[in-house]
RNA sequence: GGCCCCAUGGUCAAGUGGUUAAGACAUCGCCCUUUCACGGCGGUAACCCGGGUUCGAGUCCCGGUGGGGUCACCA
């Protein structure tokens, strides 16, 4: 028997060639310089801000290209499967703005490089499986469970690479001795379960420095040399679904995928994938090994993210703290791209598509996830969100995640109000950075929330009384800010309080303290807390029948 | 352990053989100021170590060290 003729017998009723494939899925026309690009995920639903860190470089290099962003369900290992899992994924994404052109989507795939979920492709794998074996570079592998753990547990005593590859495996040398292929057609007409495995052309256990090695180009990462394969790796699993690595190289290339972007941690089965791209006669992608987030572990030291560890980096922890989309999508920009944060500050307004984004400015260390970071930059991007944004955004946040605050939003013209307090200055206010510090900070403008959670200041506290009365009683609801603090002054300076914090600074003993501690009863009063916007303004806003039952209570 | 990747302040990072080694966040101080926020000024703080190449090395080469990743019929 040769090698054509165990393909046949193996894979007896293909469809199609390969030929009639490359004909389906014909080169994309697309511009010059058109990338092509992918997200991949595996149908767990669990999104991190690792993922969607990836998912922008995909989506960027498509786009600003002029190219093509596809989604592609990898769902080749079914004990993975969780329900509405891509629902979730698809509708997580599109929050942070990551829209895809082609692929699958809730009602069904678009575009005509389908079909886009990995289960479904099940036909395609066969054929390639079947071309591999006709060209002697794959082979049926019965080998047990157990069988492969002597194996290694031999491997480990001999000190050599764990794994199955030339020598280790009878069936890799089926044709070259006929008492096994005997044993193998008769495993095979028995029905015995089996793999099939890529008979690796590499030569095992060299040496690195003398290892045969492969130089390619990593568009984050500039030249790589990695050494050649030499494991016979399974390409198809014994359920006949495919391995990442085999459904990669055929989807990728079927597709017409241009660049590759992937997390690191691919890095050390790239030659795995070389291999494969060069058996079936393929050109290599654009590989972007992108450096990974990490976060300070229990021990100190730096460590990727990981979905177990670390829910509170789920995308679903941060839109439940309600931390704007747009401000998490600005954060990761700025790891994403070193220049990108300058380019911001030279254009605030500008829109991120204006931004050229390199795979060559990206890092290839990993950095490490910054909260305070996230929140400064989530300061500058609220503030250049429209109030009336803001607060319908809260509102749905709210829905969702807090119903607990309906009551902020029954006056929704009074709530843009609030939440544009000083926001038009010369020299805006940037304290608005996600949504439950939002409604933190804006807690006293409703009786539901409302609490005195300060004391009056010692230096004033015991005129306390005789403040807010004095203050109660002069109080015009009318007055301009000015005529309203020259008042405060005035009832200071009656009381025995400096008009001006210089003064009493320079002459302590004059005075009992200054118009600050004054202003500062009636801030706690009215606010609750010592410190807030403008008490003016403020009073303004929440309207004179309040400021007036908050004051005589 | 083998292999692979990475290495500039606490964090993110400019830097591509000659710089007083940028900038941002955080932090500290001062100023502005009725509090806070904003803004301004200033401070503390870094090239992992050792060899080599060179007139000259954060930058190039080699070797360590450290950290990360990976060694599945998971992706």
């Amino acid at each position: 028997m040769n090698n054509l003729e165990l393909s046949k017998l193996i894979f007896p009723n293909l469809e199609k060639s390969p030929a009639d494939y490359e004909e389906m899925y014909p080169a994309r026309e697309l511009p010059e310089g058109a990338k092509v690009t992918r997200l991949g995920p595996s149908p767990t639903g669990f999104i991190h801000l690792g993922n969607l860190y990836g998912a922008f470089v995909d989506e960027r290099l498509a786009h600003q290209s002029g190219g093509t962003f596809f989604l592609r369900i990898e769902d080749t290992d079914d004990k993975r499967f969780v329900e509405n899992a891509v629902e979730t994924i698809i509708t997580s994404l599109d929050f942070f703005g990551i829209k895809f052109d082609e692929g699958v989507t809730e009602t069904g795939d678009i575009g005509s490089y389908g079909d886009y979920t990995q289960s479904h492709r099940a036909e395609i794998y066969r054929t390639y499986a079947a071309e591999l074996l006709s060209k002697g570079l794959a082979y049926p592998c019965f080998l047990s469970e157990d069988e492969i753990t002597a194996v290694r547990e031999k491997q480990e005593s001999e000190k050599l690479t764990p794994g199955i590859y030339a020598g280790w495996s009878k069936y890799r040398d089926w044709d070259k001795d006929p008492a096994i292929e005997e044993e193998m057609l008769s495993k095979l007409k028995a029905g015995e379960p089996y793999v099939i495995r890529l008979k690796s052309q590499g030569t095992p256990n060299v040496r690195a420095d003398e290892a045969v090695r492969h130089l390619v180009t990593d568009a984050v990462r500039g030249e790589l040399s990695v050494p050649e394969n030499f494991q016979d790796i399974v390409i198809l699993k014994q359920t006949g679904i495919p391995t990442y690595h085999f459904a990669h190289v055929v989807d990728d290339h079927l597709m017409r995928t241009t660049h590759v972007v992937r997390g690191e941690e691919w890095l050390p089965s790239l030659p795995i994938h070389i291999e494969l791209f060069n058996d079936l006669g393929w050109d290599i992608p654009v590989y972007c090994h992108t450096a990974q987030l990490m976060k300070i572990g229990e021990d100190g030291n730096k460590r990727k993210l990981s979905k177990r560890k670390d829910p509170e980096l789920s995308l679903d922890y941060y839109r439940s703290q309600g931390y704007h989309p747009a401000a998490v999508r600005e954060y990761l920009l700025t790891i994403l791209n070193s220049n990108y944060e300058e380019w911001r500050a030279a254009n605030p307004e500008a829109s991120v598509d204006e931004f050229e984004f390199t795979t060559e400015k990206m890092s290839s260390s990993g950095a490490l996830f910054d909260l305070d970071k996230l929140n400064d930059v989530s300061k500058g991007v609220m503030l250049n969100i429209p109030a009336c944004e803001i607060a319908a955004w809260l509102k749905s946040w709210s829905e969702e995640f807090a119903p607990e605050y309906e009551y902020a939003f029954r006056d929704m013209a009074l709530l843009e109000q609030i939440l544009d307090i000083g926001r038009h200055d010369a020299r805006p206010r940037a304290d608005l950075v996600y949504a439950r510090q939002i409604m933190d900070f804006i807690s006293y403008f409703f009786d539901e929330s409302f609490e005195i959670v300060d004391e009056y200041p010692a230096e004033a506290a015991e005129d306390a009384d005789k403040i807010l009365s004095a203050y109660l009683e002069s109080y015009d609801h009318s007055d301009d800010n000015e005529q309203w603090f020259a008042k405060i002054r005035e009832l200071a300076t009656e009381l025995g309080y400096a008009a001006k914090p210089k003064d009493y600074k320079k002459n302590p003993d004059d005075f009992k303290g200054h118009v600050g501690h004054v202003s500062t009863v009636i801030r706690i009063k009215l606010m609750g807390r010592a410190q807030s916007p403008d008490v003016w303004t403020i009073q303004q806003i929440m309207g004179e029948a309040k400021v007036r039952e908050r004051l005589s209570k």
